[in-house]
RNA sequence: GUUCGGAUAGUGUAGUGGCCUAUCAUGGAGCCCUGUCGAGGCUCCGACUCGGGUUCGAAUCCCGGUCCGAACGCCA
């Protein structure tokens, strides 16, 4: 054997039909060890799956027998052997080792269970998340997460979009709202950006016309709930000469071939999980903000009594999200025509009723998705405009300068990637679906 | 940040003042076992978050610290 072959075949690669008896090298970890005496089975388990390992005491090399019956749990092996159908195996086969070559033995005992015997908690998990990761259903939501990514950049890409990367290091002034987590730069202030709005609207001005970024978001905000992070990832687009229900309904489509792409592609993901996934019908309901507080107020549930020009709580969301599904059985809607005031100085307002703005949220059931708008592209407006929000618009020359030479229309939007995968798959907490999570109280690993 | 709840072997748990040299499962060590697939059987190992207090007696009650969870707030 050479032993720069670590390893020929995944487990799922190997197939009766293919491979007939054939020798394979399989790489992965001892996922159990079940010694029955006279027959040994060694599991092994890879990124795609899992082989039996059988050595059969009088048939085998006796030093070989011995080894494999000591070996620790998620102990890295690369197993040569031959391919033997089965019936009395799992997946039809099992594997008569020649070799195994111990790469690296695993510390006892191990952090946490790994074989589903053992519940642990998320925050057990996420300090260990090496060996959380292990486990099948922890793999199964990244890989998803994964084929939502993907999916993300096939679809806006057909649709004409170019991927761009903005800075995440910036000077000051974003859009306000939020706080920022200073930094040093050199032996200036800085800050970590909280959202590539600023960037992706000075693109349009530079005719790239349809853009999009995945990317991390900062946001400093001392939320302790189970669905903010401080360090998040923004799926965004800006596109030019388009208005806000323009990218409404890409987003819509986004949203649709996503869950799609995950059905078609992450099938076993999806049962490993035990997530029945339903594609979301479009075109999405497109609900009025006057609709929305409509439904609060005259929901006898509700413990407040909205004005017009309140922002949603997070009660008045359920609210509305519970109420939209029975009516419409789809978790997915849109609240449209916000109030100006409530909503960032670079959404544009409805020339016919300035109070108005043209800017959007897409929701699901549990929680806000995403929210866009038609932006301000007129640069004496917008500067007014940031004023009047009581920011400096001095700190915004170099966004504001892209407005005086040539801005077209343009409207846009921001979708939180974690929220995507989290109401996709269900999953309680967004921290499930970070593979190293940053949270007010978690900077480490 | 507010309110409420919690912390017991590596992991997940039972245990509301003495019956606790603390339950169960998983795990680890060892022995038996030739078809397991959450293997099975037997033996052993391993824990009360920290500091203070009440009490004859505290895992259990009280105070404080630390850490964790949930809802809300803030925000996306």
């Amino acid at each position: 054997m050479s032993l720069a072959k670590l390893r020929t075949h995944y487990t799922k690669q190997i197939n009766l039909d293919t491979i007939g008896e054939d020798k394979v090298t399989i790489a992965g970890w001892v996922h159990e060890v079940r010694d029955l005496g006279g027959i040994c089975f060694v599991v092994l388990r890879d990124r795609e799956g899992r082989a039996q390992v059988t050595l059969v005491k009088k048939k085998i090399d006796r030093e070989l027998f011995n080894s494999a019956r000591k070996l620790v749990r998620e102990t890295v092996v690369s197993v040569t052997g031959s391919v033997k159908g089965s019936d009395q195996a799992p997946n039809g086969y099992e594997i008569i080792p020649d070799t195994i070559d111990v790469l690296n033995v695993a510390d006892s005992p191990l952090p946490m269970d790994t074989t589903g015997k053992v519940d642990a908690e998320l925050d057990t998990r996420l300090d260990s998340r090496f060996i959380d990761l292990r486990r099948p259903g922890t793999q199964a939501v990244f890989k998803i997460r994964h084929e939502v990514q993907k999916a993300v950049r096939d679809f806006l890409t057909q649709e004409g979009f170019i991927e761009s990367s903005t800075p995440k290091v910036v000077a000051t002034a974003t859009e306000g709202g939020t706080s920022l987590f200073p930094i040093t730069y050199f032996d200036r202030e800085a800050f970590l950006n909280q959202s590539p709005q600023l960037f992706k609207q000075i693109l349009m001005s530079g005719g790239l016309d349809k853009v999009f970024e995945i990317g991390p978001i900062f946001r400093a905000e001392e939320h302790d709930t189970r669905r903010h992070l401080n360090e998040a990832t923004s799926i965004d687009i800006e596109a030019s000469f388009m208005d806000h229900f323009d990218v409404m309904e890409i987003l819509e489509n986004m949203v649709a071939f996503v869950y799609s792409q995950v059905k078609e592609n992450a099938g076993h993901m999806l049962e490993d999980l035990e997530v029945e996934l339903a594609i979301p019908k479009t075109p999405f309901l497109r609900l009025t903000y006057q609709e929305a507080i409509d439904i609060v107020n005259a929901d006898p549930n509700s413990e407040e009594e909205l004005q017009w020009g309140d922002d949603l709580g997070t009660t008045s969301e359920h609210l509305i999200g519970e109420h939209v599904f029975n009516e419409t059985g789809e978790s997915h809607y849109f609240i449209i025509d916000w109030p100006s005031e409530i909503k960032p100085f670079y959404a544009m307002s409805y020339e016919d009723r300035p109070e108005f703005s043209k800017s959007f949220d897409m929701m699901h059931r549990t929680m806000e998705l995403s929210s866009g708008a038609q932006r301000l592209h007129e640069h004496d407006a917008l500067k007014s405009r940031i004023e009047s929000k009581g920011l400096d618009s001095d700190g915004f020359d170099f966004y504001l300068r892209a407005f005086r030479y040539g801005m077209p229309p343009h409207s846009g939007w921001g979708i939180g990637c974690e929220r995507l995968v989290m109401t996709m798959l269900g999953t309680d907490n967004i921290r499930d679906v970070v593979l190293f999570p940053r949270d007010r109280k978690r900077l480490s690993p």
